[in-house]
DNA sequence: TGTACATCAGTGAACGCGCGTTCACTGATGTAC
DNA sequence: TGTACATCAGTGAACGCGCGTTCACTGATGTAC
């Protein structure tokens, strides 16, 4: 049947980077094979490196291309217009800790899923994660400056970058706490995503 | 040479949860193998079946002896009385997001480091897991309380408890940011921590 | 207290297994004329 | 446009390696009398 087009093959590629990001996320780097990997994506493990030098290059990639997706789907976020009279930054709380994402880590924040691995991988992988970081920070505190503006209130750059750091700080924290106590303790869990949410939402 | 004394082997045993105490909380628990392990515990490692039915059974032991450990560290710090008329919150959180926590996570809050591990380690590490956190809650959230009285001010306890999520979370998270960005972007890891270490203390 | 023997912690080789990675093979695609 | 040939993506077996775990062995400890 091989050899295929190179559209196909570029598509094949996307496919393993969908699959990857998911399963990345929902389980951990260390924990997901190449094997089960590609099985997942619908092909045979050997041709995993026809599309990626190494598994290390592979999460690299899956890092930047993560929260690529995630900064994208938080920009919609915001431009959906108010819903109930929330601003954006507080659809985008709200919905951070759900309980939807949090029983839904593949799709989800890299932030929270992939900090522990990247923590723990090489550099490309740091640089990926550093840098999806900062444009997290950076959709933060600008939108805190607009609200604040629209508002009339004044607000510092620097201040706005400040509370973008603790805002994403709370959300992260209480996302992996609440994912982390999820099957041990439900009510504790539960209580981590409110009391976060209250605590987050001034 | 064996056999040797029981007190010794509950000796040896304890090395073994200290040595992997520390390798599980700096390098994660699946990066840690029994041999490196058991070496670092300064023993060969077909021994460590004399003490553990199984690397699972260890994971969850460390989880809870790490969390027992750092709650006495934090208690003590509580106690230490005060430093420069910080109160005892105050002290644990410029500790807790300080540059030698972050580069030292073994020895540090297992909160922050293994809460990636937790959430994906079995139904034993979870349990030993929640249970450091709602220790580390109720802490919180009664020294709270204890500050609160002190200045005259009301604070009901279910507020107090929702303080201390809102607090622990952004401590945690903000410690699992600045250590994952830390070889990328150091500039950004120090800004995180001071940031959330700003806005921690109101 | 002394003696005889069963116990068992530490040792290090060995086991099976799954991992990341490589490879010879296939045959449709891409390309040169 | 048609033909001949080189390319190369997918396949699945195979490689070496390190993992968690088991095991036969040793000899000092613990115990029964």
């Amino acid at each position: 049947m091989p050899r295929i087009t190179q559209e196909e093959k570029a598509h094949n590629r996307e496919i393993i980077l969908e699959a990857a990001g998911r399963l990345f996320r929902s389980r951990g780097v260390k924990a997901v094979g190449i094997a089960e990997l590609m099985n997942d994506a619908g092909l045979t493990h050997g041709g995993f490196y026809n599309h990626f030098a190494s598994k290390n290059e592979l999460v690299a990639e899956v890092c930047a291309a993560s929260f690529l997706t995630s900064l994208a789907s938080l920009a919609q976020t915001v431009e959906e217009g108010d819903r109930e009279g929330a601003s954006p930054l507080q659809r985008i709380v709200t919905e951070y800790l759900s309980t939807r994402h949090r029983d839904a880590p593949d799709g989800g924040c890299p932030s929270s899923s992939l900090a522990a691995d990247a923590a723990r991988d090489n550099a490309a992988v740091q640089n990926a994660y550093a840098h999806g970081v900062e444009g997290y920070l950076t959709g933060f505190a600008s939108e805190l400056l607009r609200e604040a503006h629209e508002k009339g209130a004044a607000l510092e750059p620097r201040e706005a970058h400040r509370r973008a750091i603790g805002l994403l700080s709370e959300m992260v924290g209480a996302l992996i706490l609440a994912r982390a106590v999820g099957q041990a303790d439900p009510d504790l869990s539960e209580e981590i995503l409110y009391a976060a949410r209250e605590d987050a939402l001034r």
